[in-house]
DNA sequence: CTTGACCTTGACGTTGACGTCAACGATTAG
DNA sequence: CTAATCGTTGACGTCAACGTCAAGGTCAAG
C-alpha cells in the first residue's frame, strides 16, 4: 500500500509517516515512480508507535520497540532494551507524579491562605 | 538599581528581566543614559514571578499577580483574578496528575507483562 | 487532453521562556 | 587614553513532533 492509505488506516498524518521515516523508525521501500511502498509489517509498527506516543513516550523513547519488532519480534516489548525504557518511563512517570504532587500542595496552600475555603472544592479523589 | 544587580539579587538573568518587561510584567523607568531603573518593589515583582514559575506556572498565568502586586496590594494573591487562576491551575494539576496515573498504570501493565515482577521494583509511593 | 487524486522533496511555522551572539554606547578605574 | 565592565537593541537558536504551504511529478478516468 501506498503512504495515503498507511495514514488512513493508521489514523496518522502521511506528514508523520514521513517524519517517521526520518527519524529512521519507519524505513519505507520505493516503487518505480518513487511512491513509498508499504504492507502490513509497516502497519503494525506505525500502531506500535502510536501507542507508545499515547502513553508519554517520544519518539526516541519508541526506537528500541519498532526495532524489536522489525528483527522479527511478535511483539516490541519482547526485547530487554524495551522492558528497559519501560522501567525507565515508569521511574520518570513517577518522578513527575511526585512532582506534581508538589506543586498540588504548594498551590492548594496558597489558594487557602487567599481564599479560605476555596481548597475544598476540588481534589485529586474527586 | 540597574538590570544587572536585580538579577543577581533575584537570581535570574538579565535575559530574563528584559523578556519579563517584553512581556509586560515588568515595566521599567529609564535613566538618562537609557538604562533600566529598578527599586525593591521590583524585586518584589520578579521575586513573585518566579515563584510562580517555579510551581508550574506560564508568565501569563503569572500576570494577574504582578498586576495585584502593582496595584499597591501587599501580596499578589490578594486580589480575585489571582485566586481565579489559582483554582484553574489546581484543576489543570489535578487533571494532570490523573494523565500521568493512567499512563503509570498503562506501562506498569506493559511492564509485568513483558517481564513479570519487575513493576514491584518500583512505586510512586516509594 | 485534461482534470483530479495521489505522490514527491524542501522548507518555514508552531510553542514558551529564555540563551546566545552581534554590534554598539556609557561609565568608571587606573 | 584605554581597558574593563556595564548597559542597549535586535535577531537568530533551542526543543518535539509534526502542520502547512509551495512547486512539481504520476497515473487512472472521462
Amino acid at each position: 500500500m501506498r503512504i495515503g492509505e498507511l495514514a488512513r488506516r493508521a489514523g496518522v498524518s502521511t506528514r508523520a509517516l514521513r517524519y517517521y521515516e526520518q527519524q529512521g523508525l519507519l524505513p519505507a521501500r520505493r516503487s518505480s515512480n518513487g511512491y513509498r511502498e508499504y504492507d502490513e509489517s509497516d502497519l503494525k509498527l506505525v500502531t506500535e508507535i502510536r501507542s507508545l506516543i499515547t502513553v508519554g513516550f517520544t519518539l526516541d523513547d519508541a526506537r528500541p520497540f519498532v526495532e524489536c519488532l522489525r528483527a522479527g519480534n511478535h511483539a516490541g516489548n519482547a526485547c530487554p532494551e524495551s522492558v528497559e525504557v519501560y522501567r525507565r518511563k515508569l521511574a520518570e512517570i513517577d518522578e513527575q507524579i511526585r512532582t506534581l504532587l508538589g506543586r498540588r500542595a504548594e498551590v492548594a496552600a496558597q489558594l487557602s491562605e487567599a481564599c479560605p475555603g476555596c481548597v475544598l472544592k476540588t481534589g485529586v479523589t474527586t
